[in-house]
DNA sequence: CCGACGTCCTGCTAGC
DNA sequence: TGCTAGCAGGACGTCG
């Protein structure tokens, strides 16, 4: 499951083998994404160079000279580079000749996607139509004024691209764990220390899983093939049962905003304003 | 307008 | 041992 730091990862690893080199060819599956490979995009990036490779989100954009492609790794995607003879992995949806190099996408469960724009202006527009502030720009008073606009359960609030980009399912409920609340508490009932101290704890997880190239517990690979290391510092995720770090007692398992959700009953108490 | 929920997709696993 | 139902979840559409 790829969030921020999984993504920031694999666009810190892809660039320098992409940066610089051009697009020969596209090779396409059989197999449709989400949103499918147009034939018309493969003659636009035949040719091109890649200029940059960014981040914004979950997203991942690599700049041509003036267009944009932006991928979407989902939930199994993988982005990353391959010598030219090395075979081909089941479920890889897109091959980028880069000449002595292949950029691969692949994607078991399909739920990611690869997006080609003619106009960078309209690229923008995209993502800034459904993302709202990289975690690290947030300013204080945004934040808990963006968090007072909504009665839902801050959990759900956290998932909301529009409310911040990047967090996803384990950095949610990593950051509440850290930040001490319960993911079911109202956002718009958090009081402004709770909101700094939540703000805080989601910038220190999401810095520190980077630190540890983000975490591998499915398929996740970054852009060179390694996986991350972030899981073995796990607090919360994927723990249920298991001791709390902080006070011994069990995690637990529930589901909130259609989502596993796992907390410290004891260490993210539900009351002082719990729903 | 807002929030809750269903849908897509396939590999893995818990449970019989 | 072998089978299958159910679970995993990011983005987005739909419904109340």
């Amino acid at each position: 499951m790829p969030e921020l730091p999984e993504v920031e990862t694999v666009v810190r690893t892809l660039r320098p083998h992409v940066v610089g080199r051009r697009v020969h060819g596209v090779v396409v599956g059989a197999k449709k994404l989400r949103r499918g490979w147009q034939s018309s995009w493969t003659p636009a990036v035949a040719g091109r160079q890649i200029e940059f490779i960014g981040r914004r989100g979950k997203w991942i954009t690599l700049g041509l000279d003036t267009s944009r492609l932006l991928v979407h790794l989902g939930m199994t995607g993988q982005l990353r580079t391959h010598a030219v003879d090395e075979p081909v992995a089941d479920h890889t949806h897109l091959i980028f000749d880069l000449g002595d190099r292949h950029l691969r996408f692949r994607d078991e469960r399909r739920f990611g996607s690869v997006d080609y724009f003619a106009d960078p202006i309209e690229h923008d527009r995209f993502l800034d139509h459904r993302l709202g502030p990289e975690p690290f720009e947030l300013d204080a008073e945004t934040w808990a004024a963006s968090l007072r606009r909504t009665t839902r359960p801050i959990k759900a609030a956290l998932l909301d691209q529009a409310v911040v980009a990047g967090v996803g399912n384990i950095y949610a409920d990593e950051s509440l764990f850290v930040a001490g609340l319960s993911p079911r508490k109202r956002s718009h009932r958090l009081t402004a220390p709770e909101a700094e101290r939540l703000r805080q704890s989601m910038v220190d997880v999401l810095r520190h899983a980077i630190e540890r190239n983000g975490s591998s517990i499915r398929n996740y690979l970054d852009g060179t093939g390694a996986p991350g290391g972030y899981q073995a510092e796990f607090r919360v995720y994927g723990r249920t049962g298991e001791p709390c770090r902080r006070c011994g007692g069990p995690i637990r398992c529930t589901r909130l905003a259609g989502r596993s959700t796992h907390d410290c009953p004891r260490c993210q108490p539900a009351r002082r304003g719990g729903s």
